[in-house]
DNA sequence: CTTGAAGCTCTAGTGGCTAGAGGAATTATA
DNA sequence: TATAATTCCTCTAGCCACTAGAGCTTCAAG
């Protein structure tokens, strides 16, 4: 058995994350000591590991809610976890072109050689999209 | 002059983001009609666009605070304005690097042949960091 | 048995908007 | 000019995934 600090320690989740999760309903509420503090056991730390790697990996709080109901069910076919892990990547993906394009926006503003702002290429470029090499 | 639903159309800027602006300060509150609705000039519209751009690049309000003020005084030195962009580069450069990591990850675990969830990839990858190929 | 650490619940704040209620003003048409 | 359609107003609350803090109770070590 687990008090909720040592949880927090083995799994790296916050106290108050921990709770939070226990309120949306990802982990189920655990049992209680005499003086109502949460006791967890080996499976309650399973669980959020669970929740905390996926998180890690960007899944948000209602991917991991349908990854978990499919972890518990081994026997289910395996589609719809790729169909949530395939639908993720091409959001991380999406992601990385729009940050790629301000990154290369960002890299050509940021080459100024002018000293004062009023031919700054910076300030220049935020009055005037028109300045800009791709579209964001 | 116009109407909040002009400059709305002019900038593409939402009517609703406008008053969130003026409430955060970034625009001044404009005059307003005898029955008081917001009316607004040609420097609102430079200044409201300005913003958008600028939240396009994906600065912050708090950087855009900084950057409108310098605007405002063409005959300070620009170095202001180059380290809020430089920060804001570094700080999509490393998403960016996150989002990779991220990106091979999920790559791999989609690449799962299982057809049920007791030896699916996703899953067992979910439930288990040691078998990722970095870190994050 | 005392003390200090750790736990409890509840509320509110973060960023950058977005949605909706319920009403007033403006503009277009008849 | 009367009415109808559109736009605008303020105010409140919701989004996501937490995080912080107040004020209190319980636990574990010595
Ligand atoms: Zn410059
Ligand atoms: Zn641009
Ligand atoms: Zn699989
Ligand atoms: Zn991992």
């Amino acid at each position: 058995m687990f008090s909720i600090g040592q949880l927090s320690k083995r799994t790296g989740v916050k106290i108050p994350t921990i709770r939070y999760y226990e309120q949306m309903g990802l982990i189920d509420e655990p049992e209680r000591s005499e003086g109502n503090q949460r006791r967890y056991t080996k499976d309650g730390l399973t669980r959020l590991s669970f929740i905390r790697h996926s998180r890690d990996l960007g899944f948000t709080i209602e991917d991991i809610r349908g990854l978990l109901d499919l972890s518990q069910h081994p026997e289910k076919p395996c589609s719809d976890a790729h169909s949530i892990a395939a639908q993720h990547l091409l959001g991380v993906q999406g992601r990385i072109t729009k940050l790629r394009r301000l990154e290369r926006e960002l890299k050509r503003i940021t080459k100024c050689d002018a000293d004062n702002v009023a031919t700054c290429a910076v300030i220049e470029t935020l009055a005037d999209h028109g300045l800009c090499e791709t579209e964001h």
